[in-house]
DNA sequence: TCTGGGGTCCTAGGGCGA
DNA sequence: TCTGTCGCCCTAGGACCC
């Protein structure tokens, strides 16, 4: 048995590459929400030297310099064109975990490494003429050393063809040795820090650890982490499982100190999350509501809140989820300070059709219908036509997104034409 | 002036009933 | 009745991922 980690090469930049060929072999990359940070970058932006999550005020000077393309994230283009590839990668291996949007696991039983080799070459080809994303595989017998041999496959291009196979005993060793600790797939900041700190410096180092040492100082995370990266497998794929929070949080363009300013975003996010419940035929039990400033601004007073919220009865209603929102942002909401962030998160989800009915306290059955109805206007109409009175109408809250890309494959207005 | 968003899993520690 | 202890549940917070 095998897993394959297969890894689109620096997505979001592929995705706009696609659609913008001009841009290969440029520097190119892709900001955060807000146009905040570096959350994508291609080869040549690296080789610039900008880190992930670079924050985009500070490497302006290098972008302008060194000619950088800069893109502001455009998720709906992303999640399409990630599809698109999952799709055709459960085509080719039915056994598959898609882990991220750009990443997913396959496992496969039964191959000869030749077969391996070849199979991957035609899987690469295949999504690159389908999608037109290059995508980079690293096989290897337990999901951590999968992800090792991606690493490989993706540091050497010219190499290895953005494949790598870790086939022997000798190989999975000498990329051990290769794989700085910190890189190492479930080693943050600080286990990397502690590792260091004894003398644990690459991943080979680590697999000699002994198991109860790990486990004391790693907890059992740690402990399944060493064992697979021995080669026994002990991460498995994982199903597609619905999800067990979901969220809606933002950073404001703008610092907000009106709490009427502040009820108008969090109703926004509470609909938002209402919406995506429905979507995945779920009702929420428990809410959480949290406000922040912004923590980078040492000059102003520091507030940050949570509170979390026990519904009476499961509701995904956007009328009912954003009145108890509300309700929970009022008990936390402090005047005199900037707010920089806010966010909705609901939790201990349930499905929709096993709603536990209470005697006394039950949400309108009459919301079920008309949001349905809500659904239906919204997604033939675009985003958001319908709204709450308690939601922004007077005002539109914007994001800074000074350099999004059209949504070539997700509005049909941004369509490409090809002229012959 | 300007630093993302959305997840999962695990542990420690407290409350509480048996 | 008082006190100790065990196990279970819950929560907050940390660490990790992309």
């Amino acid at each position: 048995m095998m897993y394959a980690l297969v890894d689109c090469n620096n997505f979001y930049v592929s995705c706009e590459r696609v659609f913008r060929p001009d841009l290969n072999g440029q520097p190119v990359v892709v900001l955060s929400n807000n146009d905040g940070c570096a959350i994508a970058r291609s080869n040549e932006a690296k080789a610039l030297g900008i880190p992930m999550g670079a924050p985009a005020f500070e490497y302006e000077e290098v972008f302008t310099k060194n000619n950088v393309k800069v893109f502001s994230a455009n998720f709906a283009l992303y999640g399409d064109m990630s599809q698109r590839v999952m799709s055709i990668l459960s085509e080719f291996c039915p056994d598959i975990e898609v882990y991220s949007i750009d990443e997913a696991f396959l496992k496969t039983e039964g191959l000869s490494t030749e077969q391996l080799i070849e199979h991957g070459q035609i899987l690469r080809k295949r999504v690159l003429k389908c999608t037109g994303i290059p995508i980079s595989i690293g096989i290897a017998p337990t999901k951590a050393l999968a992800k090792i041999a991606n690493r490989i496959a993706k540091k050497f291009p010219k190499e290895t063809n953005n494949f790598h196979i870790l086939d022997s005993e000798v190989k999975i060793q000498k990329a051990l040795k290769w794989t700085k600790i910190g890189d190492v797939w479930g080693i943050g900041s600080a286990n990397e820090k502690f590792l260091k700190a004894i003398g644990i410096h690459n991943a080979h180092a680590f697999t000699q650890l002994n198991d109860a040492f790990v486990r004391k100082q790693m907890t059992i995370v740690g402990l399944r982490l060493l064992h697979d990266l021995r080669g026994i497998p002990t991460l498995t794929l994982d199903d597609i499982k619905d999800k067990k929070n979901i969220a809606t949080t933002r950073s404001f363009e703008d610092n907000l100190t009106e709490l009427n300013d502040l009820e108008e975003r969090v109703s926004t996010f509470a609909v938002s999350c209402a919406e995506k419940l429905r979507k995945q035929k779920d009702c929420c039990n428990t809410m959480m509501v949290f406000i922040h400033t912004n923590g980078f601004r040492k000059d102003l007073p520091q507030y940050s809140k949570n509170i979390v919220l026990k519904l009476p009865f499961p509701s995904n209603s956007a009328i009912e989820l954003s009145r108890f929102a509300l309700e929970a942002l009022r008990k936390i909401f402090k005047p005199g300070y900037h707010y920089k962030k806010a966010g909705v998160i609901v939790m201990d989800l349930c499905p929709q059709s096993q709603g536990q009915y209470k005697l006394f306290d039950n949400g309108d059955p009459r919301h079920l219908p008309l949001m349905e109805a809500l659904d239906k206007v919204n997604a033939s109409f675009g985003q958001q036509k319908i709204r709450l009175a308690s939601q922004a109408h007077g005002r539109v809250w914007r994001m800074r997104q000074e350099n999004l890309s059209p949504g070539y494959t997700t509005k049909l207005s941004d369509i490409i034409t090809v002229k012959s």
